[in-house]
DNA sequence: CCCTGTAATTGATCGAGATCAAAGCGGGGT
DNA sequence: ACCCCGCTTTGATCTCGATCAATTACAGGG
């Protein structure tokens, strides 16, 4: 329902949905063909594995559709997720051959991806593509960060909280609907995974939502749909500052 | 006695403790020449805030000598360090006016600094600085994914035995000395500090220490000085995998 | 040398979230 | 329809780290 029909690869850059949001957002038209050329689309289904960590990466990928979700694991299997990649989100390291995270299809995911080699050469040569580069993880750190305040300081329920708020924010974003008032939406997540992304039990997360639906700061329609009927109270929940705090 | 005598303002990049690992370590003489005629030195004093969140900030810096914390607070107090900023360190980020954390000195500090604006023409102009600010970034974000991992999952013990074990290694590297056998070094941070960087109280940071010392994995000297007599041993202790699992 | 104040240690108790354990769904396949 | 099987919810109990509360160590200043 959702995840409608996911887009067969297709060829032109100018009707992409992420044209203006991923690493190729600045490039020139003549910069695009040459992006083109090298570029070429991937799907993968709800719970594939995209990468293993360790293994080698010939390839780095702009999400063009679904969630995809970067995980790390210990030795006797406690997981952390250490990023979410939504659409435009960009996957891999120029100049690092070895993936370091899990990366998992957390729903259907189309991937446009580019041969790493040329790749490289490409960002050398295109100030446009390494300026944006840079942009994009200069924002990742700053969520990245934002993440580890939540991780190390709030309670369970302010995590659960910060996370539907990020989860609705992009959702709308990318939908070009304002996040105020009632805003709906498909939890991208299972119980275990937002787990592994908030550092707490799948036990623990599944109290708290029903804790927050108690408290009717949302609404569940099965397991997945999420209404939240003021966006302004579920951010009252999250503990960060009045404006939101927001810095992407 | 770690902190000695700072260095006076100094004006040659090329005797530069941090040359070759900075933001300038790719640029040629002339490229450093333009570098240093925008460039100048500033000095913090332990416990001093660099910057406060929300403030203006007219240039970006390298940290030269000492440390600083990268701090974010919410309303009632609630603390985090989001980033320990060590010699080499970039502080700022070029295209943002408003600093995001509080930027305190740990220790006494000095700072490389550039204004913002000649030094964003700069990158803009300059591919060897651009390029390797965004591989300090995204080691920056390696780092920041290691220590959501951290956050999430590890235990107390585990939390001060990484922090312990990245201080040193920090350290070692920063004077060619490898860290393996007995390491020896001053702790940049008050009990405090650590706490903040590690999502604990205090008290449990004293704790983990003193548990840490009975079982003869690290030594105090003073509160501050610390050695350790086997940093395999204690690399045990952090819940990493055998092979330390760094990334950068 | 003794104050004084700050940082650190140590102890006693509490509580949020983990862990262990059982049911409820709900949807797809035969 | 029925039965699985994976996901989710809910309950009972335990535990690690937080909280509250004294001490103790130490550095700087008179």
């Amino acid at each position: 329902m959702t995840n409608r029909q996911l887009a067969l690869p297709q060829q032109d850059c100018a009707d992409c949905p992420i044209r203006h949001r991923a690493v190729c957002a600045r490039c020139e038209t003549d910069e695009l063909d040459h992006l083109e050329s090298i570029k070429y689309y991937r799907k993968y289904e709800a719970g594939q594995t995209i990468v293993w960590a360790g293994d080698k990466m010939d390839f780095v990928a702009s999400v063009v559709e679904g969630v995809a979700s970067l995980t790390q694991t210990m030795e006797d299997g406690r997981r952390q997720m250490v990023g979410l990649l939504l659409p435009s989100d960009f996957l891999g390291r120029p100049n690092r051959d070895t993936a370091p995270y899990d990366v998992v299809a957390s729903t259907d995911v189309l991937m446009c991806c580019f041969r790493r080699t040329p790749f490289q050469q490409l960002i050398a040569d295109t100030p446009h593509i390494s300026q944006r580069l840079l942009e994009m993880t200069l924002d990742e750190l700053d969520a990245a960060r934002e993440w580890m305040l939540l991780l190390g300081r709030k309670t369970a329920r302010e995590k659960i909280a910060s996370l539907l708020s990020i989860i609705a924010r992009r959702d709308a974003s990318l939908k070009d609907l304002p996040s105020t008032g009632e805003v709906s939406f498909d939890l991208p997540l299972t119980r275990e995974a937002m787990a592994d992304y908030l550092g707490l039990t799948l036990e623990t997360v599944s109290r708290q939502m029903s804790a927050l639906k108690r408290d009717e700061v949302i609404r569940l329609e099965g397991k997945r749909h999420i209404t939240i009927p003021d966006f302004d109270l579920l951010l009252d929940e999250t503990g960060d500052d009045a404006d939101g705090g927001m810095l992407a």
